[in-house]
DNA sequence: CCTTATAGAGTAAACGTTTACTTCATTTTA
DNA sequence: TAAAATGAAGTAAACGTTTACTCTATAAGG
């Protein structure tokens, strides 16, 4: 049974397909309230609905964009995918998933093919998007947007929240609540995304409190997962067993931390306080649940693809820097006095 | 600057467009290979794609599927949706991912979205497809599958695991382990995907064994979070103080079993012992580990897709009952030896 | 050397819409 | 009452492709 189109309604309600289409677009002129009835009519009976690749051919807008992640497993992308499709909804847009895995050569695919596919925009979240991509970009000629991520080009917009801020709040929250010995359980120092700017917002705010600050002080491991806090915390209990704070780049090393020091019999917050990062459901799931920097990743998506229809709709829009707070929970003991928050 | 078009092309390679199209079909008919290099190389330097919209219209091949899922927040529809795009690359189709919100409106909003964006096929995930759908679907006319999920519609293949059996062979891995006072902390009874068929399980299990099976050894909640885990067993605990044994229907409200022993004081495995559900990344992250029974969501998700996909391709097919396995960690102690496994 | 295959290349219709333009009947206006 | 204005409805071109069909020149066959 073939699929009836906007000739087989005009057919049956014996008009032309140009009324047919006026009603449907509800343009409001060339037709009577009478044949719009008429019309609306057979068209529920037929069970006809307009094809949107038709619509799209002819008013060159698909109606779609794009998101590039290295990969949608993971809360994270999880929960900026969601927001994601929350705000294209709003927008009318519906959305395309690519996993890039990180490849280059998987990503460079995935533009082209978007580009084929007409998308009117993409979001690239939690990659950069380097010189490589260049050209393509600039072909496609859609609006782009990077979503916690980096961009090497120009005027490409950013939601993101300020990571050296955040990890500089974080230690200071530390230091503020009588900390003295701090260690920061990082991912790699590369990662300009997530590793670096976090390494220095430690360092500055050491700096800042004329507090220590070696570069011993911070391990770091090829990712940010359990097991690499895990290693980096027993790594840290060996050059530094005088600490009694840690910094960890993300929740999930947090709760890698604390499991460790369970293993060796420390007490966490009693005998080491740990504050984690990104806030995901985890924080709450710990033994003792964990103070951390909230990164509000669904709002971030949110945000992302509203900025992104609104480039799209040629509003002209700007970066947007997400604000973080320090949610408190039970991983953090305050060991003296020392103008508290 | 406007996108080039098969025209633009034909025209500055001296050819007619019928050329162009058959070249970049690689009919292999249709152009001498002296044609071909030119041709190439004029889109090549004009940057040229292909449309794929107009592509589609004449070829009535959207290339697309479509992807309903409650939320794409939460771990299990992450991975799964990971796994659903991988294989719909391999088959080159795109995936549109769409949030329900379990919110049957919605759900038919974006059916009815699917089907004008002319998608080949629809993984309908974790929830139910009822009667309420069942005029769209036969309209749409293109193959569905529900993966974890139910559907009141026949001639609909499924993706799942065996609820029932999966908790049948948790509680009996307890039991096998000298275990014989067991509860069970369970999602709600009505929900047919993850409640029923998993306390039904746990119930089978005792009954076989010659346990006791009341109902008061269930406490359910309204969904399957670590709260929920906390709540139930805590109302457990009250009731049923002698129980040495849990089963889970979650890891998160198993990591809420935990978390609320911990809280009592209660030791896990060595006064109580957990089993969890799902093996999320989370199991690894517990102290103690948990014990769990395993659903690959990613290798889930792929085999949906790819299912569809041969679907699409007229290929006939059959439900997929994925294998569960029981991952063992450190959250079962063994009671007493009694025939084990 | 003439007929017949063969292969390269072009022409134009089709896919399902939207929309500028036209036609025609009815109403308004002077 | 004729001219002008209005509004309903139709015609056909366009969007960027694919492809069946056609045309022409060259190669093959007798």
């Amino acid at each position: 049974m073939k699929k009836s189109t906007i000739k087989d309604v005009a057919r049956e309600a014996n008009v032309s397909i140009a009324t047919v289409s006026r009603i449907l677009n509800n343009t409001g002129k060339g037709y009577s309230d009478k044949t719009k009835q008429h019309v609306m009519q057979t068209i529920e009976q037929m069970g006809y609905f307009p094809n949107a690749i038709a619509r799209s051919l002819i008013n060159n807008e698909s109606g779609t964009i794009g998101v590039l992640f290295p990969a949608v497993s993971g809360m994270v992308s999880a929960e900026m995918l969601h927001g994601i499709e929350a705000a294209a909804q709003v927008y009318g847009k519906s959305v395309f998933v690519c996993n890039t895995l990180s490849d280059p050569d998987k990503t460079k695919h995935y533009l082209q093919l978007l580009y084929e596919k007409q998308v009117e925009g993409v979001i690239f979240a939690s990659g950069r998007l380097t010189r490589n991509f260049q050209k393509i970009v600039k072909q496609m000629n859609v609006p782009f947007v990077t979503l916690s991520g980096i961009s090497d080009l120009k005027n490409i917009p950013e939601i993101k929240v300020d990571d050296l801020k955040a990890t500089y709040d974080a230690t200071n929250y530390l230091i503020k609540h009588g900390h003295t010995k701090l260690a920061m359980v990082s991912g790699p120092p590369h990662d300009l995304i997530a590793g670096t700017p976090r390494m220095e917002g430690f360092k500055q705010a050491l700096t800042d409190a004329n507090l220590p600050c070696k570069s011993s002080q911070i391990s770091w491991s090829s990712a940010f997962y359990f097991e690499d806090g895990k290693h980096a915390f027993r790594s840290i209990m060996k050059s530094h067993p005088e600490v009694t704070a840690i910094v960890a780049a993300s929740d999930e090393m947090a709760a890698g931390v604390i499991s460790e020091a369970n293993a060796q019999g420390i007490r966490v917050p009693e005998d080491v306080s740990v504050i984690g990062y990104d806030n995901t459901k985890l924080a709450t799931m710990t033994v003792p649940s964990l103070t951390t920097v909230s990164q509000e990743f669904d709002v971030m998506g949110y945000r992302a693809s509203e900025l992104l229809c609104q480039c799209i709709m040629g509003e002209d829009t700007d970066s947007i820097i997400m604000e973080h707070k320090i949610i408190e929970r039970e991983s953090v003991k305050k060991t003296k006095a020392r103008g508290v928050v």
